[in-house]
DNA sequence: CGCTGAATTGACGGACATCAAGATGTGTGG
DNA sequence: CCACACATCTTGATGTCCGTCAATTCAGCG
């Protein structure tokens, strides 16, 4: 099967996709990825803009979300460096994506990767798997908005413990209103369920964006 | 771009990926689809197992859907004649599938789709459009996921208005625990959100199961 | 130090779940 | 064709989790 080695991997980090792409400088029509830099809270790219770029998160942290029109908004994820995002547009894209904070981001052509696809089917098989563990992460979130807030806000830590340092402290790059709306949660009643781990003793927060897990266990258990 | 002609359908409908792919017998290394008949509420394939195949509805109709340690059972989405299913897999399956009611189903290998693919760079772009689509469905249904119950049952009844029949009169194939577990909600929610919209002159229940919009223009104001 | 936005905490209400009963529909066997 | 059983759907009464509104504390920064 095509996709084995990406599917060994969580999610979307580390994927030698763009990684590669890059460093191979040899070939003529090699991909021209362009780093730019985003300051916090700038736009990459917005709802309904043609797709024209794929991008990877190269520094800082990136979020894509849709609002709805009253004024919601969904988060549809969260991107840490090595992560590639813009995967989900057809022609357009569906959602918006910011930098959470000042952010360094690669910056890929579409019609590169299309070329590049075309000649290589290797590289056209990488695209799909992409596409398809994106798919993935999406699935599972979803399973989260069905769960109680307590449920939701575990998994949240979790997710986050297993991404970027596999260390027990996590450093969150969001804000609360970020988590909330990734969770489907208000601010408030994310605030409460952390001070409610805090006492029951499953985390510590160092400040307010540093978590420090003490029971893993249970917050595996709480994730259901 | 290479996937214009398949983003312009709704969603992962009327796909001429295997439909082509059936009819096409003349090459010899054809897709060989196999029309398999499932009894209702017979599993297609289960999670975890191994994703060897791709599906396509022919008559029927199918759910699939991840279940929750504690019994809870989240329908990830519904399947209705045309729509390809199974996309959602790398290695393994991470949802079930099962006929919602006795259903015909063409299975077509992985491997002769990815053998195809390899061949024809047109067709390994189609299978990519198809899961970029089938992601952009789940993006969908996770921005429902977040709404209140009654903007949820509105935009159920016209993502189902919105496919089968192009009539006015749904004919629902799922049963009202199958509708309230792809909502996030419960049956009794379900129901007395259908007799509000009967009682508001939206719509009427010709059976439990047959539904009349009577007032399309006030669901789609409810569909925020 | 005071200003400002973010986070926390509290009081309260509402939307939806839960529990329970009744109504409707559907298949089966006599 | 009827009668019975069983599942599905509807309706009602009550509870609860989480959202809303409001006040307070905390952290960063000129």
């Amino acid at each position: 099967m095509l996709m084995t080695a990406a599917n060994s991997q969580k999610y979307s980090r580390s994927l030698p996709l763009l990684r590669s792409g890059v460093a191979q400088k040899d070939s003529p029509q090699a991909l021209m990825g362009a780093a730019m830099r985003f300051a916090r809270n700038a736009e990459i790219y917005g709802e309904d803009e043609p797709a024209e770029y794929l991008y990877q998160a190269i520094s800082g942290a990136v979020r894509t979300y849709r609002m709805l029109d009253d004024g919601r908004r969904q988060i549809c994820g969260f991107y840490l460096p090595g992560d590639i995002f813009g995967v989900e547009a057809g022609e357009v894209h569906l959602s918006s994506a910011e930098a959470l904070n000042d952010a360094e981001v690669l910056v890929v052509k579409r019609s590169s990767l299309m070329a590049r696809a075309e000649r290589e089917k290797d590289f056209a098989a990488q695209l799909w798997a992409l596409t398809v563990r994106e798919l993935q992460r999406v699935q599972e979130h979803s399973l989260v908005l069905i769960k109680s807030a307590e449920e939701r806000v575990a998994g949240f830590l979790l997710e986050m413990s297993g991404r970027s340092c596999r260390d027990a402290v996590i450093e969150l790059p969001m804000s609360r209103r970020d988590i909330a709306d990734y969770l489907g949660l208000t601010i408030e009643t994310v605030s409460r369920t952390f001070t409610q781990f805090v006492q029951s003793g499953i985390i510590t927060l160092e400040t307010s964006r540093r978590i420090q897990l003490r029971d893993e266990a249970v917050l595996n258990r709480l994730n259901a």
